[in-house]
DNA sequence: TTAGCATCTATAGCTACGATAGGTTCAAGA
DNA sequence: TCTTGAACCTATCGTAGCTATAGATGCTAA
C-alpha cells in the first residue's frame, strides 16, 4: 500500500514549520529531497513528517542546525547504542543552564540598576551612568551636559 | 587642553570590543565618525570611549541595536525626565524574564528526555522518540528501524 | 470561467558581526 | 637608514536561521 502524499503546504500545517522554512531546510539537506508532481510541486511522505517534526522539537529546544545534523545521522544509525546521543543532550542541557545563569545575572544587574533610577533629568540617570561602565577611570561623563560629546 | 587621541585599537582594546565590530558600528551609525589622521586612520577620544562602553555594556544586557539607538538618543537630551530610560529598562527585563522563563522550560524536557534514556539502541532510544514528539497521530516510528525511512 | 489561493524559482534582506584579500602606514630594532 | 612586522585601510564575502518579495504558474471551488 502506497502512503498518503500531501504538498508542502500540507506539511506546513502539520508540524507548524513556515513553508519558506521547509524550502530552506530541503536547501540546506535538513530535510530530503521530496519527489515533485507533474505539476512540479513537491510532494510529501510520513517520513518527511516525522523528521521535520523532529527538527522542529530540536530548534525548539535549541539545538543548532550543525547539532540536528549529528542527532538526525545518529537517528539513521538505529543499532548503535544511543550514548552518542545522550551525550548530545547533556551537553545542549549543560549549555542552557550556562545561558540560564548568565541570562539571571544579568537580569539582576538591569533590576539593580532600574531600582536605582531616582527619576530626575536624563543627566542624572543612574540607568544611564550604569550603562557606561567602568571605562578606565579617566573617563567620565561632562558634569554639564551628562552626554558623551567631546568638551575639546 | 585638547584630549588625548588615539587609535581603532587602543580603542578596540580600552573597551574590548573588536576593531572590525568598531568599524562595523561606524557604518550603521552606532558610533560618530571619527576625525582622521593624515594617513587616514582613525582618531577617537574620550566621548567616543565612553560611548563605545555604553553600548558594549548594553549589547552585553542583550539589549538590540534599535533598543541602544533609542537610549543613546535618550542621553543626548539630558534635560528629558528619564522615565523613558527606566520604561525602555523595564520592558527589557520583562523579556528577559520571559527568556529566562522559557529556558528553564526547555532545559527541563531536556532534563526529562535524558533521564529517560535507558541506555540500549538508537532505536529504542526514548530522546529520539521524545524529539520526534506529537506528529499527529498517524506518525510513528518504524518499529523495525526506528528511522524515519519511508516504508512504502 | 473566473476568482483567489497555493505553489514555483530566484533573489534580497535581516541581525550582529567575523573572516579574508590586498593594499598602506607606523614604530622599533639592527 | 633600512627593514620587518604589527596595525591600519577598504571592500567584499560568509555565518545562522530564517523572512520577504517579485513574477510566474498551478489548483480548486463557485
Amino acid at each position: 500500500m502506497s502512503e498518503a502524499e500531501f504538498t508542502i503546504g500540507h506539511l506546513a500545517r502539520q508540524t507548524g514549520v513556515k513553508v519558506p522554512t521547509i524550502r530552506y531546510y530541503e536547501e540546506v539537506g535538513l530535510l530530503p529531497i521530496p519527489r515533485r508532481s507533474p505539476a512540479n510541486q513537491r510532494l510529501y511522505g510520513n517520513a518527511h513528517l516525522m523528521r521535520l517534526s523532529f527538527i522542529r522539537h530540536c530548534r525548539e529546544l535549541g539545538f543548532s542546525q550543525a547539532t540536528i545534523r549529528k542527532l538526525l545521522k545518529l537517528s539513521d544509525k538505529p543499532d548503535q547504542p544511543c550514548d552518542s546521543v545522550a551525550n548530545i543532550a547533556r551537553v545542549q542541557r549543560d549549555e542552557m543552564d550556562a545561558r540560564i545563569a548568565r541570562l539571571t545575572e544579568l537580569r539582576s544587574e538591569l533590576d539593580r540598576m532600574i531600582t536605582a533610577c531616582a527619576g530626575g533629568p536624563i543627566k542624572d540617570c543612574r540607568i544611564v551612568e550604569a550603562l557606561v561602565g567602568h571605562a578606565g577611570g579617566r573617563i567620565s561623563r561632562s558634569s554639564k551636559t551628562g552626554t558623551f560629546s567631546s568638551s575639546d
